[in-house]
Order: structure tokens, then C-alpha cells, then sequence
RNA sequence: GCCCUCGUGGUGAAAUUGGUAGACACAAAGGACUUAAAAUCCUUGCCCUUUUGGGAGUGCCAGUUCGAGUCUGGCCGAGGGCACCA
């Protein structure tokens, strides 16, 4: 018998579905829609297994609802813009726009080649002007409604390359080429107003029940809403300075105020500029980068100032004024009270600069001796040596005692405060959407008017510059509005920005007044099904669902604000890892095992080093080339491996027996298919085979269900199981209702294995239109059942009943089951449970 | 430190939501077919017993229940997130 030749055979569909533009979606109005979308990839040069996995979870998922005859919209673009061209561009003396498009050729023909339902009519590239251009347009609607603004802000600063550095850049504080210690610097940057929309992208969180949890609780806390209390300190000292604000969510602890805090770059720093000390203490601070997590790893510094701060409490109590580095600007106002004894951070700095440490907060199993020792006390307890507020339980009353007293005092009041920060939008950067802003003379900003966009990237410049490439294009910065000679911004906006409407823009590509049409969004929005990676749990998730919130604001022209109703983040593709002897890492293809145990490199057959199973990363070089295995075992092959093994939530491991499983399963199938079909074609006359119909009915339920609970690994248990099934039984006699039962678990395997399934169908009925299978309640309903039989709650036996017997006559059953009865000899059953058509539970003494 | 998630055979994992634990697959061992190998198929898989059987068992300890992998509390362990968030 023939072997399937997947070559041949998937060539030959991925032909007739792009010849036939059989995933083209059209607005149909008598039809549910389903906009199916996986996160669209950066084209970095091939596509890697996360992709396949990424993108087989969600093509299983846009067939399976084309199948019950949703009108699926299910797109691919291409997340174009970014660092990587700039650097590969850089390295190998390249242009990156055509390092971008050979990528995103190469990859485009490796997506067809895995046999995905894209409509490619819609494909888009953020890199592209009639993409990037409509991103300008919003950016100066944005600006209009007031949700864009500029303010200066710092950066991670490399000295040696006059250049700024993403975090990602920087490596233990260097630069990543230069190796030169980053520095801060102040730059003026555009910002979104993304804070504006805090309580909103809170609350929304609410209406996504199909998102995971995890998510969700992710973006809360990034959002992070807490509600505290504004105080205004009074100050004396030689400055002319009367008060300064805090924010607090313990204003319970002030009456263990021992020193007040502010951010070196508090407005207050202004006074202390030509002090040489301070100078030396902000350089100090500014060594540490930008990133939170390094000024976490520094050590707590200050710098004393000659004010005082005076206890709103109690104005005789007056504390010193610090400057120290662990207070942030861009959180509250940049000045936080210090209670040493009940704030891990304040009990770190006073005991480094030996300021007063006063217990005000006590366990509840202790007494009001009670003394912090070793570290601060921050749990919940009972107040002590706080006046009016002793005993009382905190947090709580005490807290909102207090707030009363300073409000009535009218030195603060309740406030309510978000941790989210602006979204800096300007990079220094050549290949990125450029800003549609100009300066005139005078520095005033310019809105470039929407006849001359898009402001086009500069094409083939010269990039081996230090700083910002585009600063040296004389030609291109120069602009003329309104008869008036300005210059374009040299920034180009966060590749984040691309992302966070390219799932509109897919409604509506060919659109170009503006970067969607509305009935297309009314139509295909929100979409249904977003599937990706959870490393972008909270930055794109949250930038794309605030781009819906600033593009609707003063419209309400959406039906919702909320862009993905569905999310499903999948886990990562994990391999070994291997190491020589010089600790240097090896691919998978440099080496070889015989036992399973023990590893060798191929070329000297020396041994080598497993380390754990981690992601799939270049720099690990434990990455599975997913070319060279659909090469090997062709593309439904590496479908159904990358579904089978682990829930697709979960992170997988990449087993190369496995994926010979998996072809060996493709394998076998088409070998029983044509054997099946052997037996469809005999005119003989046929046996009823009623177990056949039953078992189909069955699977099409429970693989229904597992299908849309995104069980996708037990649908290929199921796969497995139908196949042993369908070996064992149909061959036996000839069967009646085989090719109808047949047809319908072929089109169960559809999403999975389309190109398999394509050519097994085509024996059956070339012109079928397949629809999913529908089940018939008699089959479902079986009129036998296994019974458990329990004693004292434990499993003793199983037999088997009609359905829905009765009661006495079931027990009469039961206590004749020999196992049974040779229990019960001797004993009295004192209780029985008994669980229709399931269950039988006898409690005996 | 805070928050979240998860602990089931040698391995990846199922378990229709409180009712037969280990489906399905990988690996291993034994066997069948073969001159042999490959391929394919079958059996086994914790403890006691020659067998028939019996027992234990879902990280650990309690609890709720006729019955717990599933629910509750405590502990231990692993992984992930975090922006010192005042």
C-alpha cells in the first residue's frame, strides 16, 4: 500500500486554498461573526516553534468555527518596526527595510507551508507608510483631545555611544556594546496620557470574564489603585519653602514620623544645585539606571537638608528633611514620611543615618511594652504611643480616624492614587513611525497638517552615526508649514504604539481615509479569540485596551471599549539544554545520546553536560528549526505534535519521540482510511454495527467539549483512542452506517490534520461542504450501565445494569455480585447511597 | 517582602467539576511474527500473595462528607509576576 506523502499531498491543498481564496471574509450581515486573532509576529529572519504553537492553537480554533459556519475573520500581519532591523542593519551594513521584507518573506512562506486559514488579502506590516500613516493621523487626534503631551523624562544614557539604551540594553548597569556605565539623562519626550484612564481600564477588567485570571490580576496590580491620604508638612528652615505634600496609605503610623524623604528629583533639588555634597549624592543616584529593579539593588543613601518637618499630629514633634534614593518622582508627590518602625525601607535608612525609631503599632497578642526590633513591624495590630488613636485597630479605624482628624485640621485629605505611569511614547530611534510634529523657530510646537502625511521614513541612510540616526538627516527634518520653515521631531514613536490598533486596522486594510471604516469595526469588533504569548500579560494587552479607550473618548462611536472579549495566553516551547566541557552551549544537533542518559557531542564523542529543560532561545541555541521538521515529517505532523503532549496553557517540551509519534499516527491513519474506504465501496450486504454509531456520537460530544474549553491536548488522546477504536471493530464485519459515522470523525480531525483530512475526504465526496457534527440524544442515552459498587466508600466491584433500574431491584443485583456477597457475609448493611446509573455505596458494620 | 499559579506513575499528562484515579502518549522490560534486523502487534508497570485475591496510593498533616486528586484550614516544595508603590 501506498505510504502518504505529505510533500505531495499538503503542497496540493495549501495550492487550492490559495487559489480558491477559501479563508477570504466578507462582512455578512445574516452570518455570527468570529474574529479569531493570534498576536502578530516580529519578523526576525524565520519562524520559531512559538509561532507554530502559537499559530496552530489559533488556526485549530478559526477552522473549528468556520466549520459551525461562523463568518470567521482570522488575519496575519506583520509587527514590523523595531530594534532588531536597526542592529542586523547595523552589523551587516544593511537597510532594514529590506532585511525586514525578505524576513517577512521568508516567514510568510513558512506560515503557508504549516497550512494556516489566514485570509492574506488582509495582511499588514506596521513598517508600511499606508499603515503608519493612519498611526500619525491618531497621533495628532490623540494630541487634540489633549491625551498626548510632552515632559521631560529620564533615559538610560551611554556616554561612549552618545546614544540611549533600552533597558533590555543595558547589562549590569553597562551598555551593551560600549560597556560604558549608563548614566541618566533628562529628555523631552511625548507621552499618552494613559493614567487619565486608570478607574476605566480598572473597571474593565471586570466585563472580560473570558480572560485568565492571572492576567487579569497582573494588570490590576499594575494599575494599582490604593487609597491613602494627601498631607501637607509644614516646614521650617532657611529655604523659602512653607509646606511640602505627601501622599500615604498609613497617615495610623505619623505618630512614628521620624524624617521626611523626598526624590532627588523632588521640584525642591533646585535649591541645592551648587552644593557640592548634593551633586556628588545625585550622581551617586543617577549611577544606579533607570530600571526600578536597580535602584531596588542599590543601597539606601541621602542627603540631609537644614529643614525641618513639623508632625501635623503634633507641630511641637519636627523631624529632619532628607533627599534619599529610594523614594520615586513619579509616584505620589515625589515625598514620602518616614515611619522607621513600621516601613521596612524607613527602618533601613534610619538605622543607617541613626535617626529615632518609635514603635506606634502593635501585635494583637502583645502588650503596649511592645518594641520593634530587628525589622519593621507591618502587619495588621493595635495601636499604642499615638494619642487619640491608641487601641484602636489598624489598619482601619485608625487609619480612617486619623484622616478625619487632618481633615477637619485642614492639613490633608482622602485621596485616591494610581501607580500607573504615563506611557513614554518617543524613542531615539531610526526605524520606528515618525512623529507628525515640527518646531518652528522659536521652538513652538507644530502639528503637521494631514495633507503632508505620512512624514515618510528617510530610505537608505546611513546608520553607523552615534545618537539618533535620523538628527542627521538635514533634508528630511526640514519642513514648511504654513509658509513657515520647522523641523520635524527626530523621534520615532514605541513599536508598542504599531500593536495597539493593528487588530482594527485588520477589519478595514484597503481602508484610506482613515485607519478603519466604522461598519467594519461595528461589524468584526471586538475580537473573539486573542491568543498569545502571557510575556505581553500586561504592557500590549493594556496599551491596546487604553488605544480603544483615547480613540472613543469624546466619540462613543465603539460598540465597546474593549478590544479582545477572549484571551488565551499559551505557554513556551522548552527543550534540554546541552553544554561542553568549556562550558559552552550546544544545539541539539551537535549532539547524540544512545540510552537516553548520557549525551556526547558528535564531533569528538566527548562527553557533555544536560541542564534543564528551558524556553527555546537562540542564545541557549536548544531551538528545534520548525522548517527542517516539517522538511522531515510535513506540517500536520508538527500540528498534531505541538497540541498533543501538554494543556497549551502550560509550557511544553519538545520530544523528538514524540514527534515521530505523532507521524508514525499520520502514517497509520492513512493506512486504516484506505482500508475504511475499501470496506465503504463493498456492495455487500451490510451488518448494523450499533457500537460504531454510539462511539461517534460520544466523541462528538466530549471532543466538542473539550475543544472549546481549549483542551486541545485530549483532543489528541481522543485522535489516538479513535483510531484503536476504529482498527479494532470496523474491520471485523462489514457495517452499515460506516461511511456516514466515518465522515463525521473526519471532520472532527479537520482542524488539526486539514491537509490529511482534505485528501482522505476527497475519496469519500469531493465536493462535500463539511460542517461540524451534530449529536443524536438516542445514541447518547445507552441502555446498559456500569455500576460501581462501593462499601464503606471504597471501590469493591463493577457491574453492569439496564439504565435507570430499580432501586431494589439494583441492590438485589448488587448484594448477588459474588464479591459482594462474600463481604457482606456476616455484616449488616446499615445505610446504602445510591447515584442514578452510577453508583452503588453500602455502609456495612 | 508582596501578589498569583501549580504539586497525580520512570516521563508528559487525563479525570465531563464531590462518585471506577492514572485515559492517551513517550520511555523501559518481557513476548509474538521474522534466518536476522527494521516495522508492526500483545503483555507488564506500587506493595503482599505461586494463583485466586488483598492492601496502600494524587506533596505532608488535619477537617467536612456515605464518598475528596477535586471543598476548607495549616504546613512543605516548585514555578511565574512585581515599578522599594509610601
Amino acid at each position: 500500500m501506498d505510504r502518504y506523502n505529505f510533500k505531495k499531498v499538503e503542497k496540493k491543498w495549501q495550492e487550492f486554498w490559495d487559489k480558491n481564496k477559501t479563508f477570504k471574509s466578507s462582512k455578512n450581515q445574516n452570518k455570527k461573526k468570529f474574529y479569531c486573532l493570534e498576536m502578530f509576529p516580529y519578523p526576525s529572519g524565520k519562524i520559531h516553534m512559538g509561532h507554530v504553537r502559537n499559530y496552530t492553537i489559533g488556526d485549530v480554533l478559526a477552522r473549528f468555527k468556520y466549520l459551525q459556519d461562523f463568518n470567521v475573520l482570522h488575519p496575519m500581519g506583520w509587527d514590523s518596526f523595531g530594534m532588531p532591523a536597526e542592529n542586523a542593519a547595523r552589523e551587516n551594513n544593511l537597510d532594514p527595510k529590506e532585511w525586514t521584507e525578505k524576513n517577512i518573506s521568508t516567514m510568510k512562506t513558512q506560515l503557508k507551508r504549516l497550512g494556516l486559514s489566514i485570509d492574506w488579502d488582509r495582511e499588514i506590516s506596521t513598517c508600511s507608510p499606508d499603515y503608519y500613516k493612519h498611526q500619525q493621523i491618531f497621533f495628532l487626534e490623540l494630541f487634540d483631545k489633549g491625551l498626548v503631551y510632552r515632559k521631560e523624562n529620564y533615559v538610560n544614557w551611554d556616554p561612549i555611544d552618545q546614544t540611549v539604551l533600552a533597558n533590555e540594553q543595558v547589562i549590569d548597569g553597562k551598555g551593551w556594546r560600549s560597556g560604558a556605565q549608563v548614566e541618566r539623562k533628562k529628555l523631552n519626550q511625548w507621552f499618552f496620557n494613559i493614567s487619565k484612564f486608570s478607574e476605566q481600564l480598572l473597571n474593565g477588567l471586570e466585563s472580560l470574564p473570558q480572560w485568565p485570571n492571572k492576567v487579569k490580576t497582573m494588570q490590576k496590580n499594575w494599575i494599582g489603585k490604593s487609597f491613602g491620604c494627601e498631607i501637607d508638612f509644614k516646614i521650617e528652615g532657611n529655604l523659602p519653602v512653607k509646606s511640602i505634600k505627601c501622599y500615604t496609605t498609613r497617615p495610623d503610623t505619623l505618630f512614628g514620623f521620624s524624617f521626611l524623604a523626598l526624590s532627588p528629583d523632588h521640584p525642591l533639588s533646585k535649591y541645592f544645585e551648587n552644593n557640592f555634597e548634593f551633586q556628588k549624592f545625585k550622581k551617586d543616584c543617577s549611577k544606579t539606571g533607570t530600571t526600578e529593579e536597580s535602584i531596588a539593588q542599590a543601597e539606601k543613601i541621602g542627603f540631609k537638608t537644614n529643614l525641618l518637618a513639623l508632625n501635623p499630629m503634633d507641630p511641637k514633634m519636627k523631624v529632619p528633611v532628607y533627599f534619599a534614593n529610594f523614594v520615586l518622582m513619579d509616584y505620589g508627590f515625589g515625598a514620602v514620611f518616614g515611619c522607621p518602625a513600621h516601613d521596612q525601607r524607613d527602618f533601613e535608612f534610619a538605622k543607617k543615618y541613626k535617626l529615632n525609631i518609635k514603635t506606634v503599632v502593635r501585635p494583637k497578642n502583645s502588650n503596649d511594652d511592645f518594641q520593634i526590633k530587628d525589622e519593621a513591624f507591618v502587619e495588621d495590630g493595635l495601636m499604642i504611643n499615638s494619642s487619640f488613636l491608641d487601641g484602636l485597630k489598624t489598619p482601619g479605624e485608625a487609619i480612617e480616624k486619623s484622616i478625619d482628624y487632618l481633615t477637619k485640621k485642614k492639613l490633608g485629605k482622602k485621596k485616591i492614587n494610581f501607580r500607573l505611569k504615563d506611557w513614554g511614547i518617543s524613542r531615539q530611534r531610526y526605524w520606528g513611525c515618525p512623529i507628525p510634529i515640527a518646531y518652528d523657530k522659536k521652538g513652538n510646537i507644530i502639528k503637521v497638517p494631514k495633507n503632508k502625511l505620512p512624514i515618510q521614513l528617510p530610505e537608505k541612510i546611513n546608520l553607523n552615526t552615534k545618537g539618533n540616526p535620523l538628527d542627521y538627516q538635514k533634508q528630511w527634518k526640514e519642513i514648511q508649514i504654513n509658509g513657515e520653515n520647522c523641523t520635524l521631531d527626530t523621534d520615532t514613536l514605541d513599536t508598542f504604539v504599531d500593536s495597539s490598533w493593528y487588530f482594527l486596522r485588520f477589519c478595514s486594510p484597503e481602508s484610506s481615509k482613515y485607519g478603519f471604516d466604522e461598519e467594519d469595526i461595528k461589524y468584526w469588533m471586538p475580537v473573539d479569540q486573542y491568543i498569545g504569548g502571557v510575556e505581553h500579560a500586561i504592557l500590549h494587552l493594556l496599551y491596546s485596551r487604553f488605544f480603544m479607550q483615547a480613540l472613543s473618548f469624546e466619540k462613543k462611536n465603539f460598540i465597546s471599549t474593549e478590544p479582545f472579549k477572549g484571551l488565551f495566553t499559551q505557554g513556551m516551547v522548552c527543550h534540554e539544554t546541552y553544554k561542553d566541557e568549556n562550558d559552552k552551549w550546544l544545539s541539539p544537533d551537535e549532539v547524540f545520546t544512545e540510552n537516553g542518559k548520557d549525551y556526547f557531542k558528535i564531533k569528538d564523542r566527548k562527553k557533555i553536560f544536560v541542564g534543564p529543560s528551558e524556553s527555546m532561545s537562540k542564545s541557549k541555541k536548544n531551538t528545534i528549526d520548525p522548517e527542517k521538521i516539517m522538511n522531515l515529517y510535513g506540517a500536520d505532523s508538527v500540528r498534531f505534535f505541538i497540541l498533543s503532549d501538554s494543556p497549551p496553557e502550560k509550557d511544553v517540551q519538545w520530544s523528538e519521540q514524540g514527534m515521530i509519534a505523532s507521524y508514525k499516527y499520520i502514517q497509520k491513519f492513512w493506512i486504516l482510511h484506505k482500508k475504511i474506504i475499501k470496506e465503504i465501496k463493498k456492495k455487500k450486504k451490510k451488518n448494523e454495527n450499533i457500537d460504531l454509531t454510539i462511539y461517534t456520537n460520544k466523541l462528538i460530544e466530549k471532543y466538542t467539549y473539550s475543544l472549546e474549553k481549549f483542551n486541545m491536548n485530549v483532543l489528541i488522546a481522543y485522535l489516538h483512542e479513535t483510531y484503536n477504536f476504529l482498527n479494532k471493530e470496523i474491520i471485523k464485519s462489514d457495517i452499515k452506517d460506516l461511511e456516514e459515522n466515518y465522515s463525521k470523525i473526519l471532520v472532527l480531525m479537520f482542524p488539526i490534520l486539514p491537509h490529511l483530512i482534505s485528501e482522505c475526504m476527497e475519496d469519500i465526496n469531493k465536493n462535500n461542504k463539511l460542517s461540524w457534527p451534530t449529536t443524536q440524544k438516542k445514541y447518547l442515552e445507552e441502555k446498559y450501565v456500569n455500576i460501581v459498587i462501593q462499601i464503606n466508600g471504597k471501590k469493591k466491584s463493577l457491574i453492569q445494569t439496564e439504565k435507570n433500574l430499580d432501586e431494589k431491584v439494583l441492590l438485589e443485583n448488587v448484594k448477588k455480585d459474588k464479591r459482594i456477597s462474600n463481604l457482606l457475609e456476616n455484616k449488616s448493611i446499615f445505610k446504602h447511597i445510591i447515584v442514578k446509573n452510577k453508583l452503588v455505596n453500602l455502609i456495612i458494620k
